[in-house]
DNA sequence: ATGACAATCAGAGATTGA
């Protein structure tokens, strides 16, 4: 089974580029971020004529996520718990059985900048949220993965200039201690494992020619749960979307598992 | 230190992003 994670910046903007890839790379579930749209405007009649399934969970002009599947999706719950007052649309859950059942966890997490203020805070407090989620599903022992677009540099290996992010909100050493405390309740950084060394990324700023120089960050993550992460046999980066027309900041990443 | 680029909503330019 194929799963993928992309960060479109806009379904509206973007629906025609990623039915391309969609029909080119074939994976059977996508976890799509920044989809920018609210659910009722969601283009899903074009990916249902696939054969996915299309679950949102939309918000006006910014963040949202979705998920698409050629399985079907049970117990599909949208946002993360915690704080009943987080109206951000920024998370959706889903399970899907082929093989095995497997936890589904697609998420869109807070940039945080400007650093000191008001958006790294939500951004530490959210990240709270997910490690106490992350333990609850982990307590399961039964396969779960969470990915998505974590805004989060894990290693310096992990940017093309790592000094030019030391004190930004997606490298700062408190952003990346509350990464590494999730990782540490026993989740596996799944591109990690397969790749080596520096150069791989799945973002390049729009600005200032970063793809053409390959001046990009490594924000894009898979976390597989033990269980899940003994089901994986590949996990690549599709950069080359990045050079296609009117592409996406970021690009997609996928694993491969036997389930 | 600043801005560069893009999407959205709206119908200009501010807001957001990373």
């Amino acid at each position: 089974m194929k799963i993928a994670t992309f960060n479109i910046n806009g379904i509206k903007a973007r629906a025609r580029a990623l039915l391309k890839w969609l029909e080119a790379a074939q994976p059977d579930i996508v976890l799509l971020q920044e989809i920018k749209s609210v659910d009722e405007a969601f283009p899903g009649a074009m990916f249902e004529a696939m054969g996915y399934v299309v679950e949102t969970h939309g918000q006006k002009s910014f963040n949202g996520v979705a998920i698409l599947s050629k399985l079907p999706l049970e117990e599909v719950t949208r946002g993360l718990p915690g704080d009943d007052t987080d109206d951000q649309a920024r998370w959706i859950e889903a399970t899907v059985i082929n093989k095995t059942a497997i936890r589904i966890c697609g998420l869109y997490l807070p940039n945080g900048n400007p650093v000191p203020g008001p958006k790294y805070d939500y951004k530490l407090a959210w990240m709270d949220r997910l490690q106490y989620r992350a333990r609850v599903l982990l307590a399961e022992e039964e396969p779960v993965l969470i990915a998505g677009d974590y805004n989060i540099i894990p290693q310096a290996e992990d940017a093309a200039r790592p000094d030019a992010w030391r004190e930004d909100a997606l490298f700062r050493l408190e952003s990346r201690t509350a990464f590494r405390k999730i990782l540490n309740l026993g989740f596996t950084d799944a591109f990690r494992v397969l790749n080596f060394g520096p150069g791989h990324y799945s973002f390049w700023d729009y600005q200032a020619g970063a793809w053409d120089r390959n001046d990009g960050i490594r924000i894009d993550h898979f976390l597989l749960s033990p269980q899940c992460a003994d089901l994986m046999t590949d996990c690549q980066i599709d950069a080359e979307l990045r050079g296609g027309e009117r592409p996406s900041d970021h690009v997609p990443i996928w694993v491969e598992l036997d389930a």
